[in-house]
RNA sequence: GGGCGGUUAGCUCAGCGGUAGAGCACUACGUUGACAUCGUAGGGGUCACUGGUUCGAUCCCAGUACCGCCCA
């Protein structure tokens, strides 16, 4: 049965994707023929994700990896999975909970009541990533899919078991109590949209226009100092006296809570208040709240005025120098980044404040956190509005600090509020994109100091290598500047921390609420804490949980510790690290030994793909269009390391031009009866083989296998990708099927047969060698081709190598392969017409040129379209020469030659030629190379240099056989 | 401001002490029994700049310029 003429992608995948499946091709072990395992651990996605092309790029190297160790019998699991994704999940099933006319907010019911929602949404609509990765051709083992939160006491029975949640709970009860993890109450990112804390990592600085108004703090008991300004050269530019000092500020609303004024020691203008105090110019003025001028080495005496207030509870700034100065913290929000409501009358509380800030009483972090220092008419206001507030009402009291208006009439006397157009650094939250308010609150912990030794121990000596090498600089330089973890989430769809509390505050850490009793007593009323774990909190023990830890499994003995890790480059703090110190703080093994990180793929253009710019490119629409294969060759062939990763569908298109090629060679072999000849043995014996071409291609092959497994075994996915690509198309289809056809059709039956069955060898080469980068059309070609006993997808990887290669045969060929190209050329410049068959002379030939001619006389004549060839003593005039090693050709074209364009042919190349042999003679004359330069470098110039010689020779005889003409 | 990286053909990118490479695009020719999702040939590069090390630098080192990314 013939091949159809192309390979029909969307037909085949699908068919051949369930095969693999329903036959249980991926799964753990499958054909394993020795004892090495070889495991990778995928990323996992958000149980809410779609396939997106960062996925479809790092997928389609984790499957090129697994395929290849697979085929090479090694124990393999591509263990996949899901995350639970806490805040993500959370919006779908409000989203859905809109949709379905649900008029209660997540707020408004029962805690598992919202939870069976999540569950029903997660069973009905999550996962949709699984699916669209079959559609890549991923090869896990989905029999194993795991889910972070498998085994929570919600799941429905419909779920799949597991005991990831149990796993999570346990690493929580140990690291508390080896006083890893503890709560506290820290200035945390607080998300108001999602109303939650989140980590510092799940924040993005961006750099946006705000505005920085100057206010006047007057000076208590109408205290007055002589304010000097100096300028660079100390000359004194400003002298006034002042009963106030100016504050900048790009967050007014944030004054309500401020607790010193802040100069630095070495400031000068201050000096003679420090110690002094201000009032804070805001609030009902019988009620106005006075705060201490400070020293401490923040403030820049260079920005602004060179003073800052100190809002503890607010800035992470101010949170040090409030800690260093014993200055009270005063929150002023509540979860949404409104102004608080709550506790006492501002009255009331101010004077409470006014003690504390005299020094009257004593305060802990604790009352003061309780204190609600919001003015009442302040009180409900979202945080922006208090703003425009605060400002209207301090302008309107007189104290902005006023600048002279630029737009004022001529003469005019005209004062304006102070306000500069700055661009500052605002804190978003990566999900709900609102400003991030730093917040005072009470947050579980990890103690990140306390693990960060060993991870940063693994990378260092070399146990863990993170590739690119840059990564390593950056994961040192993050963990040496490691940070405590915030890991709770003021959310329900998680792990729920697992700590009662009695009505004292007193703790109880247990893995369940029984445990937690009997520790804390049978009459102690306990209640648990409401929050649950960052979603990477759990995630971070995904390669033990995945496999079945804290049970002694089978799968966990065998495949951990992991191989490698592969996943994007901005993940590397999120997840890598962190799993890194988890493994070592919970099993004290590393996870894997190899981390390969990417970067973020990008748009042809290298812009980032969102939905506003209308750049994403869907990779199941390129599959569609495509086909997986050349979308997988595409992501292979750009993966150089540390390389920028831009998608271009022409690419992706050129890539399923190649699997074309592929098959059409393969189509030819069939029809050309390669498979039906007696087979050559897996690994052919060079020695029987008589034919030069087909030596030439069978040590062509094996060159491609050493260089395919280098590189694979680098992780130079690229290079795996182009060798593959070159030796199909360049060496394979360009040459061997070129130079096979006169032997298939030939006469000589023995050189058809041996040819035959080399043809089948190499197109199945060629497979076997691509289908960890190309599975499905190679598994088709595969099973089309011939009875196999096995699917490609098991088939045993070749290990053949120089072995193979006859460097006669190698010789022989690439000559003729530059003969005919030359010829080519030649006759393309000369303007022959391409159909036209030619006469070509020869002067001389040594011993191997003339083997090479007499026996690849028929295909030469055929490729270069020569009629004959004939012996002769000199070239005649008019007569292109054409100069290849050993042999010196001529093409007489009287008629045809244009003496002009043979001139300039044989110019340009004696030009180049000459450039070279200028290299070559400046070094060969040069003592000092002749005298430190390696001797194999020596031996070779000098070579080379006499065979430029014998070149540029033949040329200028051909040069002057023109002159004659002319 | 701190850290990491980049600058090579029109475009996208490999390479990395010893003749500058690929794919795409471009130009010309071509349906020769696998393939027009193709074939053949061709044009196109002071390897950002300036110094240094070296017999020799696109490659190593230093600096400059510009461009990214991460962190403040």
């Amino acid at each position: 049965m013939a091949l159809e003429k192309n390979f029909d992608a969307a037909s085949a995948e699908t068919r051949l994707y369930t095969m693999w499946e329903k036959s249980g091709c991926f799964a753990a072990g499958a054909n394993a023929s020795r004892k090495d395992t070889f495991c990778i651990m995928l990323p996992p996605p958000n149980v809410t994700g779609h396939l997106h092309v960062g996925h479809a790029f790092n997928h389609t190297l984790m499957d090129i990896l697994t395929r290849w160790k697979r085929m090479q019998g090694y124990d393999t699991l591509w263990q996949p999975g899901l995350d639970h994704a806490g805040i993500a999940t959370q919006l779908m099933v409000e989203k859905q909970m809109a949709e379905d006319g649900e008029n209660r907010k997540r707020s408004e019911m029962p805690r598992d009541e919202f939870l069976t929602k999540v569950w029903e949404w997660k069973g009905d609509k999550g996962g949709i990533i699984e699916q669209q990765a079959r559609r890549l051709g991923d090869s896990m083992d989905w029999s194993r899919s795991a889910f972070t939160m498998s085994g929570a006491k919600t799941a429905p029975q419909s779920e799949k078991p597991g005991n990831f949640h149990d796993a999570v709970l346990k690493v929580f009860v140990e690291m508390y109590n080896k006083g890893l993890v503890y709560r506290g109450k820290r200035l945390v990112n607080w998300d108001p949209h999602f109303e939650t804390a989140i980590s510092d990592l799940e924040v993005e600085n961006i750099e946006v226009d705000g505005l920085m108004w100057h206010f006047k703090y007057p000076l208590a008991d109408g205290e007055t100092y002589e304010y000097v300004e100096k300028d660079e050269h100390g000359a004194v530019i400003l002298i006034e006296t002042r009963d106030y000092i100016s504050i900048a500020t790009t967050r007014p609303e944030t004054m309500l809570g401020d607790g010193a004024v802040a100069v630095h020691p070495s400031d000068t203008r201050y000096a003679s208040i420090v110690g002094k105090f201000c009032e804070i110019p805001v609030g009902p003025k019988e009620h106005r709240r006075l705060i201490p001028i400070i020293t401490d080495a923040y403030p820049d005496p260079d920005f602004g005025s060179g003073a800052v207030k100190i809002t503890g509870a607010h800035d992470f700034n101010d949170y040090q120098v409030a800690k260093r100065g014993g200055i009270p913290m005063y929150a002023l929000m509540d979860t949404r980044g409104a102004m608080r409501s709550d506790g006492k009358a501002y009255a009331q509380e101010a004077v409470i404040a006014q003690n504390i800030a005299n020094g009257d009483l004593a305060f802990d972090d604790e009352t003061v956190a309780g204190m609600n220092l919001v003015p009442d008419n302040y009180r409900g206001l979202d945080r922006f509005a208090a703003r425009r507030k605060i400002v209207a009402d301090i302008t309107a009291e007189g104290n902005a600090v006023m600048t002279a208006n630029p737009k004022a009439e001529e003469g005019e006397q005209n004062f304006i509020p102070l306000v500069e157009k700055k661009s500052i650094m605002q804190p978003f939250g990566d999900r709900s994109k609102v400003v991030i308010e730093p917040m005072l609150t009470d947050q579980w912990f990890v103690d990140s100091n306390k693990i960060v030794g060993p991870a940063l121990d693994a990378v260092q000596s070399g146990q863990i290598k993170i590739m690119p090498e840059s990564g390593e600089k950056v994961y040192y330089h993050w963990l040496e500047n490691i940070e405590p973890w915030c890991i709770s989430r003021q959310l329900w769809w998680g792990h729920q921390i697992p700590v009662w509390y009695d009505k004292d505050g007193g703790q109880y850490c247990a893995e369940n609420e029984a445990v937690a009793q009997n520790m804390a007593g049978e009459d102690t009323i306990i209640t648990r804490d409401p929050d649950v774990l960052d979603t990477w909190f759990s995630s971070g023990l995904w390669p033990i949980g995945t496999l079945g830890w804290p049970d002694k499994t089978e799968a966990l003995e065998k495949y951990f510790a992991t191989d490698v890790l592969i996943t994007g480059q901005d993940i590397l703090f999120f997840w890598v690290a962190r799993m890194i110190m988890m493994q070592l703080a919970v099993v004290d093994e590393i996870p894997f030994h190899t981390v390969y990180l990417h970067q973020l793929v990008r748009d042809a253009n290298g812009e980032k793909m969102s939905k506003t710019r209308g750049n994403v490119i869907d990779p199941i629409d390129m599959i569609d269009s495509y086909g997986a294969d050349a979308l997988r060759m595409s992501n292979a062939s750009m993966a150089a390391l540390g390389g920028v990763l831009k998608i271009s569908e022409d690419r992706i298109k050129g890539y399923r031009n190649f699997g074309t090629k592929l098959w059409n060679a393969s189509r030819f072999a069939e029809m050309n009866g390669a498979y039906e000849a007696t087979r050559l043995s897996s690994v052919p014996d060079i020695k029987a083989i008589e034919e030069p071409l087909n030596k030439w291609i069978i040590g062509e092959t094996a060159r491609t296998r050493i260089q395919v497994d280098n590189a694979l075994h680098a992780y130079r996915f690229n290079d795996a990708a182009n060798t593959l690509y070159a030796f199909v198309w360049g060496k394979v289809c360009d040459w061997y099927v070129e130079f096979s056809k006169p032997l298939l059709s030939g006469e000589d039956p023995v050189a058809k047969a041996e040819t035959q069955a080399t043809m089948a060898w190499v197109i199945d080469q060629c497979l076997v060698l691509l289908h960890p980068i190309m599975p499905f059309i190679t598994e088709e070609l595969w099973t089309e081709l011939s009875q196999r006993s096995k699917m490609l997808i098991h088939a045993d990887w070749p290990t053949y190598g120089l072995e193979l290669v006859d460097l006669d045969a190698d010789g022989e060929i690439n000559w003729v392969i530059a003969l005919i190209e030359e010829v080519r050329s030649v006759r393309m410049q000369m303007h022959v017409p391409a159909g036209t068959k030619i006469p070509m002379l020869v002067t001389a030939m040594d011993k191997q040129s003339f083997r090479a001619w007499d026996r690849n006389k028929v295909l030469i004549k055929k490729l270069a379209r020569i009629d004959h060839l004939e012996k002769t003593s000199s070239f005649p005039k008019g007569c292109a020469t054409i100069t290849v090693s050993g042999a010196s050709f001529g093409l007489p074209l009287a008629d045809l030659i244009d003496i002009d364009e043979e001139r300039a042919r044989l110019q340009k190349s004696l030009d180049k030629l000459n450039k070279e042999l200028g290299g070559l003679r400046g070094r060969v004359n040069n003592p000092k190379f002749m005298a430190s330069a390696p001797e194999t470098v020596v031996n070779e110039t000098r070579a080379n240099l006499l065979l430029r010689e014998e070149e540029e020779a033949q040329m200028k005889a051909a040069l002057d056989r023109l002159a004659d003409i002319a």
